[in-house]
DNA sequence: TTATTTAAATCGAACGTTCGTTTGATTAAT
DNA sequence: ATTAATCAAACGAACGTTCGATTTAAATAA
């Protein structure tokens, strides 16, 4: 555990790990299995990562990562608060029902995180909330939406797409896009005026 | 293990374990926790279970009953599908988040189970998931809702009260009742003509 | 180009710990 | 006398991780 360099690698085990991970959960897999899978002796994984539970927190990271870039762009955009609103539901309905291996782990796993690890991830969970927040914030400021506590509205939202990972799959009778759009017309009337 | 008759030992350990699965986790709680915080032998354990996994699975599965009574009754109830739709998801609602520490399980813990217990709790919720289905097709039937499919319709509400295991806390500025109020309005407006 | 050095990559074997569970016996209650 | 309840001790398996050594590849010097 130097320095790898080998970054091909690092990446296929990355996204093996990903796969068995988000099917047989975190605690269910053992080290001997992923080794197996990556045809490599199991000591050998060591060399690219300092434990197993580093893996699992580099995963979960990055996807959270990947989804505030997009977040904080759209919001950062010269946008109407609705547009906004609606720009941020569908992407991040799209993001989570279109990558559910990946994100699969940040609903299920989050628990199996050390206290140490999992904080650093609450920490940027709260990033997300505060986003969503201040659009409905906003809103409530222009008068635009019903008696609904802006957070109570964020996690209500939330739960609808994050719950999608149990359910959905693209591969079935309502598309990507179509699900982005329901959910994104379902909630909106819902909560604006 | 013959036929434990204290049951209010019984009882004990089921409510002490439900607390300690839900915090901790099933994984990370051990058999030797268990029967610290009990004050007994974790060999007396097997008295009144026959494991680790039966205790988790029993929990959940009560859980799942308790619930199913409930929205059965409602459902067999002489309503119109409106107030059958209002009354079960103001149910749901206050029974999720009501009672988190028992049902947080049923949210965290499914993949836990081994196939054979998993698969029976899978088939009682495909019983739960028929249920809601069928008054949002009833409701489509009336021509009283917008074109959204009733599954869709139906994971997006289980996923917004399941996520209030999540955030939601009783002793907060919003009420259990209120927030149950506030789902079914929302939704109700979302999703009906 | 070759030879030599350096570091990355892989390996088999084992360590130390924790886990759920079992055994066999003893005590308490009926 | 019978059965429920509890206990201490240990079993066997699985786990994440470490160790020491070897092989492979890349960088440098001859």
């Amino acid at each position: 555990m130097s320095k790898p360099k080998n970054l091909q690698k690092s990446n296929e085990i990355y996204s093996v790990v990903a796969r068995l991970f988000a099917h047989k959960g975190y605690h269910s897999t053992s080290m001997r299995e992923i080794a197996r899978k990556l045809d490599m002796n199991q000591s050998s994984l060591y060399h690219y990562f300092k434990s197993k539970e580093d893996i699992l927190f580099k995963l979960m990271n990055d996807a959270m990562d990947d989804a505030m870039a997009t977040l904080e762009e759209i919001c950062a955009a010269d946008l109407s608060p609705e547009d906004k609103l609606k720009k941020v539901l569908g992407f991040y309905t799209r993001y989570y029902a279109g990558d559910q291996e990946r994100l699969i782990l940040l609903v299920n796993e989050k628990s199996s995180l050390g206290d140490a690890y999992r904080r650093k991830l609450i920490q940027k969970e709260r990033r997300y909330v505060r986003l969503f927040k201040e659009i409905f914030e906003e809103l409530a400021g222009h008068n635009k939406i019903k008696g609904i506590p802006p957070s109570v509205a964020t996690f209500a939202f939330l739960g609808m797409v994050h719950y999608t990972i149990k359910w959905y799959n693209k591969k079935g009778s309502v598309g990507l896009d179509e699900l982005a759009d329901i959910f994104v017309e379902m909630f909106c009337k819902g909560i604006l005026k």
